[in-house]
DNA sequence: GCTAGAAGTTGACGTAACGAGAAGGTCCAG
DNA sequence: CTGGACCTTCTCGTTACGTCAACTTCTAGC
């Protein structure tokens, strides 16, 4: 006795072990079509599609999309072809899959890993850092930088260690993509580093209404103030001075300052 | 001269480097709210929602769902552990593409890998292998196992030397997961391996149309035909007893065998 | 022949995270 | 007052199906 040749659309689900769903679904968009369908409107499948679809279901366990299967089995793509591109795409998804693993990674080490400062010292440093800042504001542009500051103590009253933490974490994680596209080479004024340099504008801006003209005034106090110099050149020792550029530059062309 | 600490829509779009579109989507599904939106419609931003939008960037970046970010965002689940459980997803993800990697890779090689191999030793080993297997199958089973066999002919004829390179390859992937089953301990009659089983009776369907009898009998061949064997133990070597057991175990409890 | 139940069919909506475009209202400078 | 920049809502499209809903067909039992 032999197996009938042909099977119905859900007796070919449970061999393939897929949905009849989807092969409703393949038969949509062309992609594995019935070899014959009943008065009734019943589909039939025979030896070749089970062959067509055991091709199909061994490119979807690659992550094939359905639309790329079409032309790799209906022969208008060299199957070794596609399967040699279609592993560079792998190969990138993972890497980059790799490198946010490397970001969380970091930002869980830096929102748990000083636990073992107490909270007063915490909140203590952070003082300390803030008017010493303020202080050398004050020394080089007058009176209206300290109004600055002051803006900048309220836009974080009510902020908790937590939030500190979470906004030094953003902030190293920028200064990690910086550090990259300098050692990329890519030049302080370039359009990349203004992209990039948006960002450190725009986490700026959240914490302490900055002028054009202050935010210029940022970029020099970055390499002359040694706290922040230091914890800059702590990610990358040859940042500074690119960040500082960086700054000026984006303060001059994308914000308008006229340097005097 | 400050900053004004508001902001519309596309200045917002342009300080975070994003579109004005994923802002009003995020204001759409209540994840990021304007602040303040005026009498014509118009959506406006303070420094509160900068904030927010950088904490949803990194989230972003970190490839967090949206939906999640709600969560975690209104504090209804602590930041720490969000980001733990989510590093673990993403290495499971890469874990599974590096799989993947290895599969299409493997399928690479035994695409081209035998290109070595003159067609006609190709084709001509495959006729010997195939002919001893069904003296094999006469021998045991009578001349009703031999017209079996004159059908799986006609199945494959017009076959190129492409799809037997393929079809090896597929079956070589399937060996793979079920030494993988195996290693793990599964039973060859627990109902994970029946369902591997499924996908090789589909295999051996799709060149042979086997009833319940013949596939039982097929799993005894695999075991004392040499060539089977060796093929099978090339994979892993404790490989051909399970799978001749995972095979018999099917025929019976899926396809109805009677053994007599 | 009738009927229940299994299995089939065609829509149509939902998913995630927006992009793109249409049609129309608002704002500001010259 | 008018042109152009900017804003609004609405809708469709994207991937690979899951999940109803409403209806028809097949098959087995009485």
């Amino acid at each position: 006795m032999f197996v009938s040749v042909e099977h119905s659309i859900s007796q070919l689900a449970r061999l393939a072990g897929i949905s009849s769903r989807t092969l409703r679904h393949y038969h949509d968009i062309g992609l594995l079509v019935p070899s014959r369908i009943s008065s009734s409107g019943y589909r039939w499948y025979g030896r070749r599609q089970l062959l067509r679809l055991q091709r199909i279901l061994l490119l979807r366990e690659l992550d094939v999309p359905l639309s790329q299967m079409r032309e790799i089995l209906d022969g208008q793509t060299d199957e070794l072809t596609a399967l040699r591109r279609h592993r560079g795409e792998l190969v990138g998804e993972r890497d980059r899959l790799q490198q946010v693993i490397d970001t969380v990674e970091r930002t869980i080490a830096t929102l748990c890993g000083d636990s073992t400062v107490s909270d007063e010292e915490f909140f203590a440093g952070l003082a300390v850092g803030r008017s010493r800042l303020r202080e050398d504001l004050a020394d080089r542009y007058g009176a209206a930088a300290r109004e600055h500051f002051v803006a900048a103590g309220e836009a974080t009253a009510g902020w908790g260690r937590q939030d500190y933490q979470r906004a030094a974490a953003e902030g190293r994680h920028l200064l990690d993509e910086m550090s990259r596209a300098r050692a990329l080479g890519i030049a302080p004024d370039a359009t990349e580093a203004l992209d990039l340099v948006t960002r450190h504008h725009a986490q700026v801006l959240a914490v302490w209404p900055a002028d054009a003209a202050a935010y210029h005034a940022l970029g020099d106090l970055l390499l002359d103030n040694p706290d922040q110099r230091a914890m800059i050149a702590q990610v990358d020792p040859d940042l500074p001075p690119w960040l500082s550029a960086a700054i000026k530059a984006y303060a001059v062309h994308r914000l308008g300052h006229q340097p005097t």
